[in-house]
RNA sequence: GCCGGAGUGUGGUAGAGGUAUCCCUUGGGACUGUGGAUCCCAAGACCUGGGUUCGAAUCCCAGCUCCGGCCCCA
């Protein structure tokens, strides 16, 4: 009977391998030049610390289940939550800010589509310990440089919570009714925020201008709206910043999260094209406090997460297979053999280097290497030992000398 | 959870009621010191389960999976 993979989950053969391993370590170089550290978390955790962020509704979209001894427990469907929770448990003495990523897989029960899997990975960095302005602005540059070294065509689109909050209780809304707004402002519903606004006996054109209007335009009627405003300076830091920087984005006050624990600002890219389908966002990140609910004290953070699938999947790679060495003994006898395996050796220290191990004919052991797309052919034999030499046969060209393997490693060396 | 489309060797395909075509892939052999060659041998598929039929890859139903979309999210 033949085994089946599970739904939405994905084997990768070695050319996709190659390219996420590239992808993958591009992203910890940036992460570590910008000086972060690398953590990692237990792939399941209690179901509660997910439902503490998130609400119950999220247990019908995580694979989670009773462990022997009745505890309940969920594999992890994003990184945030563990991270903030290995903060609490393990990092709060670290001197702030604490600067950390992760690369992890991470699991949700839904209807896999493009660019969207019940495995997938995720790529993330979090300042824990500060809700400034610089920190905000760091994240969203760092961000912004993961795309443009990747050479990734995206759009940057910047919001912030703390600021519609202020609108929005200026204008009469009251904290109870917050979530329940934020989270209409979220998901677009126009009618319905409109509905809700005037059954709260609220005027909403003024909060739809707001949300509807991009960049400066935007900025200028805030200012109208808002007397005074904390968050609102505060965001104007960070554009200032983000100049300093030479971030490119678009304001969009209308990117909310409906998430309670969202506190400043909030961002989102999305790739340009359309390799992703219905899919295009990259990245989602903001500064939040969530350490509090974790049962550590009320620490802000600010951070990000990147899909990581989606990432590789617009990642164009320029490079192609790597360079490979076959070493082929010319028969199979002893002494050939014995000075193939030395020889083999010898450049396993520098090269991607294959023997035969079928105990195959020279003429198949050559077909294999074409199979392989090996680019040199180390031919082994007794002429060769005789002199004390190999040949060194370029694959591509044809091309073929005797030398000593002093000399093919050199050749090697320069070509490869 | 919902809505479309699709499932034939590893992959690409032909087949519209009579047990599967071609490309191909893999292993072996011929050859025995030079490779995408040739020849020979072997192995490799109708998504699963029901139904209709003398007979189903083909028609019908259900399920599963994949692709795309909705919701939500990365």
């Amino acid at each position: 009977m033949r085994i089946e993979r599970v739904k939405g989950t994905r084997d990768f053969l070695p050319d996709e391998m190659r390219k996420r391993r590239r992808v993958e370590s591009k992203l910890r170089e940036i992460a570590e030049r910008w000086g972060y550290e690398e953590i990692s978390t237990p792939t399941f955790e209690l179901a509660e610390l997910f439902t503490i962020k998130s609400g119950e509704a999220i247990l019908e979209e995580m694979y989670e289940f009773r462990d022997r001894s009745g505890r309940h427990l969920a594999l992890r469907p994003e990184l945030t939550a563990p991270v903030i929770r290995l903060y609490v448990n393990e990092l709060k003495m670290s001197p702030k800010p604490t600067k950390v990523y992760y690369f992890g897989n991470c699991f949700r029960y839904e209807e896999p589509q493009r660019a969207r899997y019940r495995e997938f990975w995720q790529f993330g960095a979090e300042i824990i310990g500060s809700d400034r302005p610089e920190a905000e602005a760091e994240i969203i540059a760092l961000a912004y440089s993961i795309i443009k070294e990747l050479n990734i065509e995206a759009e940057l689109h910047l919001g912030h919570v703390g600021l519609i909050r202020e609108i929005l209780r200026g204008a009469g809304v009251s904290d109870a009714m917050m979530s329940r707004v934020m989270r209409l402002i979220d998901k677009g519903a126009r009618d319905e925020l409109m509905e809700l606004m005037q059954s709260m006996g609220i005027d909403g054109d003024a909060l739809m201008h707001i949300i509807d209007l991009r960049g400066e335009a935007a900025i200028e009627e805030a200012r109208h709206i808002t007397a005074h405003s904390e968050s609102l300076e505060h965001l104007e830091q960070l554009q200032q910043l983000l100049e300093y920087y030479g971030v490119g984005y678009d304001l969009n006050l209308g990117i909310a999260r409906g998430l309670d624990y969202y506190t400043g600002m909030v961002f989102e890219i999305y790739e340009s094209g359309d390799k992703l389908g219905a899919q295009r966002q990259i990245c989602g990140g903001g500064t939040y406090r969530l350490a509090a609910l974790f049962g550590g004290d009320d620490t802000p953070s600010t951070g990000f997460a990147f899909g990581f699938d989606r990432l590789t999947e617009v990642y164009c790679m320029d490079e192609n297979e790597p360079k490979r060495v076959i070493v082929v003994p010319v028969k199979n006898e002893p002494e050939v053999l014995q000075a193939a395996i030395r020889i083999t050796s010898r450049l396993r220290a520098h090269f991607n280097t294959y023997l035969d191990v079928m105990h195959r004919s020279m003429s198949d052991q050559l077909a294999y290497a074409n199979a392989i797309h090996a680019s040199y052919a180390v031919i082994v034999g007794k002429r060769e030992l005789g002199e004390g030499k190999v040949t060194l046969r370029d694959l591509e060209t044809g091309e073929q000398h005797k030398i000593t393997l002093a000399e093919c490693i050199a050749h090697l060396k320069r070509e490869i």
